[in-house]
RNA sequence: GCCCCUGUAGCACAGUGGUAGUGCGUUCCACUCGUAAUGGAAAGGUCGUCAGUUCGACUCUGAUCAGGGGCUCCA
């Protein structure tokens, strides 16, 4: 029911709001701040925004009249019109307004397309597509909310200036409004840095640094979880597993080409007072795994019969991100990857590279992540920030293409978004607020093979290059977990829970039952503990319940008597419930449990 | 890195220019209980940090650190 509120108006009625009410804001803020320049308001999921040039930032105070306004003008049911313009004569009004960011904005569209701009009443117009509603009085005063004030950079270039953005929210009737807001309240509710709290997954530590999580008892029993599962995947598909140390020699990110682009990025280790120094004999914390497996590989003369050699680890790396950019568990200064490296064939390349998808989607489909988009990421064409041929990138993005054609999966291009050494495939998940992420990643290189010069004896004896594959199906632990509490709102699947299940004694007097059973469990690989705290029943119930354990086994007297438990599953779906012996209990889940 | 907001006990939050409170949690005592909160008591904070204004600051100002929302970035 509640999904269907939100719908009930179609997508372009709700469009056309939102373009509009983000008109009414600039005019609201022109109105009461004359002085503002404005440059472009779009429509955007569940919302709109609008830039705005102006000496001072908005503080709270002003949004507070700002939306005052915008009622006032939605209240005037001003007509909304749009008309088609000159470009020579609305370039001549637009100077005589002053408003140097419209005329950009003019001068950008293509000559021959068509200008348009949509007037509220008679003065205030602005530079727009469209569509709008035809009144502002079609819109509902109560249906629209100012949300946040942000900066965002003109033309999203960090060189140029700063501008102020209002993001708002808007829909067709105040419900849907108060149905939107109580939902954003009810998704933060799963944000993965609550309940990693809450649950006690994992802290930070202002005496460690931002970004660089500590990693609990519990939160690291779901990493080697995790861990334990894909390594199993891993060697069923002839993957060889190494481990290779934290830090390296500078010289050899210098061959790879990353401390050319990244070395800001990097964490110096030696030498960090004395650029030139480092430069020249330094150690670096490793930003990546990859220059590490190829010493591997390189470590003898390889044969055309060990490929594909397939190497991995779960390596973990640390890059100085950006400290605007760190948050929770999805954007982290320390974090490991499950990297591994695929040294093939050209001939093998296209085959390995399905293997690999093929790989990706059953870790997916394992951990039930079903809502994630595959996205082709090429390079841009007019930047010359990638290494290599031209006719390598298309011999690997062909490859790519061609391997997401034959999985007939859905997917989009990202141009621009390739690694500097090759194009990749990746799969974006979102958070509980709607932000996307990168997790899964493969990626097709030609140039690390080249730049180390790799090697391998071919059939006829010839030295060939072979082709490299990156890939990682969790993309990192760290990201991954934090979308996982937020998919599983903190419950676990049984296999991934920290503690499947907690035995409630009913009074202290069956701790030592209590005890027992948790002694029997234990030798059966369960992930069980006792609440021995001297409260009732009914609170560790409750206790339980709030730490979101699987199972609760409560005993008392007469489960005691039986060598049984009574059964509370949190499982949906689960049957099993009440009192049974023990030994069904076990049975019960173990299948699932291993 | 840039802009804005926030920073009070383990957690969630009140609060005032005269040196701090509530709930949960923790510990202890009593209760010995059958599927989502038993009652009582106690411990716990130099109010993020460092300066400044002031007779006096947790409260005002500045800087700094951390967190949050965006922007840029993301090998």
């Amino acid at each position: 029911m509640t999904t269907d509120l939100l719908r009930s108006t179609p997508p372009d009625q709700l469009e056309r709001i939102r373009h509009t009410t983000s008109h009414v804001l600039a005019m609201a803020v022109q109105r009461l701040f004359p002085e503002t320049k404005v440059t472009i308001g779009p429509s955007i999921k569940d919302g709109f925004y609008y830039d705005f040039d102006r000496a001072t930032p908005f503080i709270p105070d002003d949004l507070k009249r700002i939306k005052k306004e915008m009622i006032r003008i939605v209240n005037q049911k001003l007509p909304v019109r749009r008309e088609v313009r000159d470009r020579a004569e609305l370039t001549q009004e637009i100077i005589q307004l002053n408003e140097p960011y419209k005329l950009e904005l003019l001068q950008g569209i293509p000559e021959g397309e068509e200008i348009t701009v949509y007037y509220l009443g008679d003065q205030w117009w602005d530079l727009c597509a469209g569509p709008h509603v035809s009144s502002t009085g079609d819109l509902d005063p109560k249906a629209f909310e100012l949300t946040s004030v942000a900066a965002a950079y003109w033309r999203g270039d960090a060189q140029k200036a700063q501008l102020q953005r209002i993001y708002g929210t808007a829909w067709q009737t105040a419900e849907q409004l108060t149905e939107y807001l109580r939902r954003q309240e009810e998704a933060k509710k799963r944000d993965h840095r609550k309940l990693g709290k809450e649950l006690g997954l994992f802290v930070f530590s202002d005496a460690v640094g931002p970004g660089l999580p500590l990693w609990t008892p519990k939160g690291t029993m779901i990493r080697m979880l995790l861990q334990d599962f894909l390594q199993k995947e891993q060697l069923q598909r002839g993957y060889l597993p190494v481990t290779t140390p934290h830090i390296g020699r500078v010289d050899l990110f210098k061959t790879s080409g990353h401390w050319q682009k990244y070395k800001e990025d990097m964490f110096p280790m030696m030498a960090e007072d004395d650029e030139a120094r480092l430069e020249e004999q330094g150690f670096v914390m490793k930003p990546m795994n990859c220059p590490f497996h190829i010493q591997i590989y390189k470590s003898d003369l390889r044969s055309y019969r060990e490929l594909p050699m397939r190497l991995a680890e779960f390596g973990t790396v640390y890059r100085y991100e950006q400290s605007g950019e760190l948050g929770g568990l999805t954007r982290v200064r320390g974090f490991t990857v499950d990297d591994a490296h695929l040294f093939v064939t050209p001939d093998q390349l296209d085959a390995e590279f399905l293997k690999v998808v093929d790989l990706i989607l059953s870790v997916f489909d394992k951990l039930a992540l079903k809502d994630f988009k595959a996205r082709l990421s090429f390079r841009d064409p007019l930047s010359d920030k990638y290494l290599g041929s031209s006719e390598a990138w298309d011999r690997a993005e062909n490859a790519i293409r061609k391997a997401v054609e034959q999985l007939s999966m859905p997917h989009f291009e990202g141009i621009g978004e390739a690694a500097f050494y090759g194009p990749k495939l990746d799969f974006i998940f979102s958070d509980v607020l709607g932000r996307e992420w990168q997790l899964g990643t493969v990626q097709v290189d030609y140039q690390l093979p080249e730049r180390f010069e790799l090697e391998y004896v071919a059939e006829d004896g010839t030295r060939q290059r072979p082709v490299m594959i990156h890939r990682a199906p969790f993309g990192s632990l760290e990201r991954l977990i934090g979308i996982l509490i937020e998919q599983y709102a903190g419950d676990f699947p049984l296999w991934l829970a920290p503690v499947q299940a907690r035995i409630i004694p009913v009074t202290d007097q069956f701790n030592g039952y209590a005890q027992s059973i948790a002694v029997q469990l234990q030798k059966c690989n369960l992930r069980v503990e006792v609440d021995v705290s001297p409260e009732r029943m009914n609170k560790k119930i409750r206790t339980a319940e709030k730490d979101k354990i699987p199972y609760m086994l409560v005993v008392g007297e007469q489960e005691a008597q039986s060598q049984s438990v009574s059964v509370r599953s949190r499982i949906e779906g689960d049957l099993l419930s009440g009192s049974v012996p023990l030994t069904e209990f076990m049975q019960h889940i173990m299948p699932s449990s291993s």
